[in-house]
DNA sequence: TAAGATAAGTGGTTAATAGTGGGTTAAATT
DNA sequence: AATTTAACCCACTATTAACCACTTATCTTA
């Protein structure tokens, strides 16, 4: 099953004295009433902040109550992929206040750059985004084998 | 039938002279209204405390009821899991009293780190989860082990 | 195109809740 | 009966979340 969140576009805000992130407008209506401004902020795999909303999530999670906590290596990935996982709400303007594990996480000062990247929105510092951005090229032969998957 | 309490987020408390800790707002408002602020304090497999909310701690024990004790495996098994259980409430200010015997295998000095890892809640000597951390990194094999089984 | 209306983004204040500390009473143990 | 231990209650403080208000931008309609 596909997600119904089809999140795009990238805007440029700020965060507050009180730690809280605007939610862009087009990615805030694309939420769903029984999603109940519901979401989950959590560590991204790059060094930024991944947004899932909450019915997402639960999907997500889904398939993480099927590792046994027997096996220690599951131990360690349950734990480490849930310990940095909050669950948050927008408040009547649209904002959520960022954990502050999260900004130190991701290294988030005064601006912050939101990106819809299908069924979840990332947070980042600006600049962080832009070095990635330069260092991080896709070489020919990933973009290779990633075709052999999607067809775009 | 998968469970209905999941757990997550990262906390750190202070345990009181009392021996008394605080269980973090957001996951004590978890707890149904059936299961009366009663869980159950164990040991964890890892140096570290293990909670699990009374319903759930039934749960498992049902599925433990099911290793025959002539497995030498299971004997061990089942003792070091059973014997260091406890039934505890969390009092009208939501915090428990964690066991001397507890603290003492945790190594659970002032401060303490509460985790929720989706049925069961982990409370942890800060320095020492910090230790295991670092030493716990998870290889790349049991990484494509792992891809295998869970699609996130 | 101009003006009004609506929505979006930002800032601050107040009220409620969460975390922590300690004291008092009841229960249990020796 | 005395001492210790655990349950219960009350109180303080800091943090958080709900609320209100203002400015800027966008859209609508005359």
């Amino acid at each position: 099953m596909s997600s119904q969140y089809t999140f795009t576009g990238q805007f440029t805000f700020s965060i507050d004295s009180k730690n809280r992130i605007n939610i862009p407008a087009p990615l805030r209506k694309q939420f769903s009433k029984k999603d109940k401004k519901t979401f989950v902020v959590t560590r991204g795999i790059d060094q930024c902040a991944w947004i899932y909303p909450i019915s997402e999530w639960n999907f997500i999670q889904n398939e993480l109550t099927q590792l046994s906590s027997l096996s220690k290596t599951n131990r360690i990935f349950l734990r480490n992929h849930l310990r940095h996982a909050n669950i948050v709400k927008f408040d009547s303007q649209g904002r959520f206040v960022l954990p502050q594990s999260l900004i130190n996480y991701s290294s988030i000062d005064k601006d912050v750059t939101i990106i819809g990247v299908l069924n979840k929105i990332e947070i980042w510092n600006p600049n962080l985004l832009r070095k990635v951005d330069q260092s991080d090229e896709i070489d020919d032969q990933s973009y290779e084998e990633l075709s052999e998957r999607v067809n775009i």
